[in-house]
DNA sequence: TTTTAAAATGCAAGCTATTACATGAATAAA
DNA sequence: TTTATTCATGTAATAGCTTGCATTTTAAAA
């Protein structure tokens, strides 16, 4: 095994002059320390290259500083801006961000917070709320404070920082029939486990049942995350609504909706003009498509943020769950129009 | 401060009537333990729902399983394959990855490092080569193993899992060349503390050499990481290149090519009729825009799996460095043509 | 100057798991 | 049966840091 040979605190406490309790003081609560000392200790400490050892600290404060984040993704950049903006608050208050990605697997999820929560990890951010109840009984059995984000819950025993998607899904597809659509169909992210992706489609049906059209009036097709899936997605979409075509296709995101206007053009329709199509998210694809998507704008990065902040309160002293809303809005851009009459 | 009141090891020794040392035992060292005891220790850790300090394994056996990755940005395509990748492979292993991004600044790189090794991270996947010499130093004197990924050396002390930005890029450009292409000009991302930029702008300079045209025909202009970038830089280079306007142009990376192509078109010229574009990495972006764009495809995800496997290795034991040279391949889509004459 | 209060520092227990070494049990060889 | 081996288990030292409490120093008040 590998033999480490690092300066202890104990080293620079001795080349200090001073006690290790004191050395201790300096690094976590330097003003209960005097200046003088303080700054003996800080010099040992730079010319020991002294580095707390992680370990010890953790055993030692039954903290270790980590906060845990399992995102159903990597891969695509709908997560990665509010990840960073966490990363950056708790790399402000020396804390440690710890990323897990779950494929959008229940059992993967459950798998990585139990990783986590082994890890030491203080807190954990999750997305969205729709888990086994397993696992949150033993999150509380461990007492670790958890903060959802990327969605919104009545339940008030949960914290979390983030919006609510049936609203603004229903929002944007208000704003559409508005302008006289009235076969549309839906392309969704896998609904089972994506507490999101369901409300979504909710959304766009409380708009439907708001205009008197017949919600049943709506196809609903369920793909997986992906450009390539979301063509598909338009041709079956095609082929099942073949006596009445859809003049609006919804999609449940931005990445699904970019595969939606791709496979409509290649097989001939112009967008929006044949056939509108709106996604969600916001994500940088949504400008580089032609035509530029109109989509629903989620606050990633305050999300990001303010859900460090809230946990980092959480986990310092933890209280009453913490609920934080905020505000998506419809970005209008030119895959919406008119129906063709 | 919280007071977490978890089992510990002495419980399930107590549970099952054994020393901790067995109870250690059966959970690194199974093989160790005879059937029986082993079987009453295990079901004494279920009914306890016993999980191991974190904190104190590390302290103890002086390792936490933690393989730390910086990366420059989370907030583009470019480096999350090869991450998600790598975690793959460390999750199969019962390790965790712990992910940090830099911001493309030396100093954050620096610092994140730091914080990596001070959570005690085992080894470290770090991207390209170019740092302060005082990282590699202070990384050798704990003894952590490096491995970088994204570009390749000479240097026979680095481990890395890469390829090679250079030839890669050499290879484009000749290609590109071979149509006739005369003015060209270049998007880079900046050089400074970025080697695998440096290195792209290179080989097409190498590109350029072999045609016989003047080296220096080539304007080169850098700006940072993004699609409004990409755009900006075409519109400088238009203004800086009105005497003889460039044919081709080419990009150190796919967003930049994007904002590029965009950008041209919004000025009116046609691409690649009038101006060829083309990019590198090879994102979900490139096929996105209007035409696909013409690129280099990086094997992300075999990088980030043999990384992973090659940091492991490297942290199990510590051996003479270990390099793994990786094929890019030029992928030809449509923002690529002869020039107009 | 003496007394009192506050601030700074030190002492030492404690946190939990690992592991070298010692011991005892079981098995094989003599 | 006795001795030599091997295997399983236990004992206890150890890792490095934090923190409650005790003690000393310093500053303020009398």
């Amino acid at each position: 095994m590998k033999k480490r040979n690092l300066p202890t605190l104990e080293d620079v406490s001795f080349t200090a002059g001073v006690s290790t309790a004191t050395v201790s003081r300096c690094l976590n609560e330097p003003e209960k320390v005097s200046e003088k000392t303080r700054k003996r200790v800080m010099e040992a400490v730079e010319s020991l290259n002294y580095a707390p050892n992680f370990g010890a600290r953790a055993i030692a404060a039954n903290r270790t500083g980590i906060f845990g984040v399992v995102i159903p993704t990597m891969e695509n950049a709908i997560f990665a801006k509010g990840v960073e903006a966490f990363q950056n608050v708790l790399l402000s208050k020396n804390a440690t961000m710890l990323v897990a990605s779950s494929n959008y697997s229940p059992e993967q999820e459950a798998r990585q917070i139990r990783t986590l929560v082994g890890r030491g990890a203080d807190g954990l951010l999750l997305i969205g709320f729709q888990r086994d109840p397993k696992i949150y009984s033993f999150l509380s059995e461990q007492e670790i404070p958890v903060v959802s984000a990327w969605a919104s819950t009545k339940d008030a025993n949960q914290s979390y920082v983030g919006f609510d998607n049936r609203t603004a899904s229903a929002k944007l597809v208000r704003k559409a029939l508005a302008l006289g659509h009235e076969n549309i169909a839906y392309v969704s992210a896998p609904s089972a486990g994506n507490d999101r992706a369901a409300q979504r489609v909710l959304g766009a049906r409380d708009a439907i049942g708001e205009a008197r059209l017949k919600p049943d009036n709506m196809l609903v097709v369920e793909t997986d995350y992906s450009i390539h899936n979301g063509g598909e997605a338009f041709r079956s979409i095609v082929k099942q609504m073949d006596e009445i075509p859809p003049t609006l296709i919804v999609c449940g995101n931005d990445v699904l909706a970019v595969g939606v206007v791709q496979a409509a053009q290649e097989d001939g329709y112009r967008v929006p003009e044949d056939i509108s199509v709106v996604g969600f998210d916001n994500i940088e694809i949504s400008t580089v498509v032609s035509p530029a998507l109109t989509t629903v704008d989620v606050p990633h990065h305050d999300m990001g943020r303010i859900a460090a902040e809230t946990l980092y309160d959480l986990v310092q002293n933890p209280s009453d769950p913490i609920q934080v809303d905020l505000e998506t809005r419809m970005i209008e851009r030119q895959s919406l129009g008119k129906p063709r009459r």
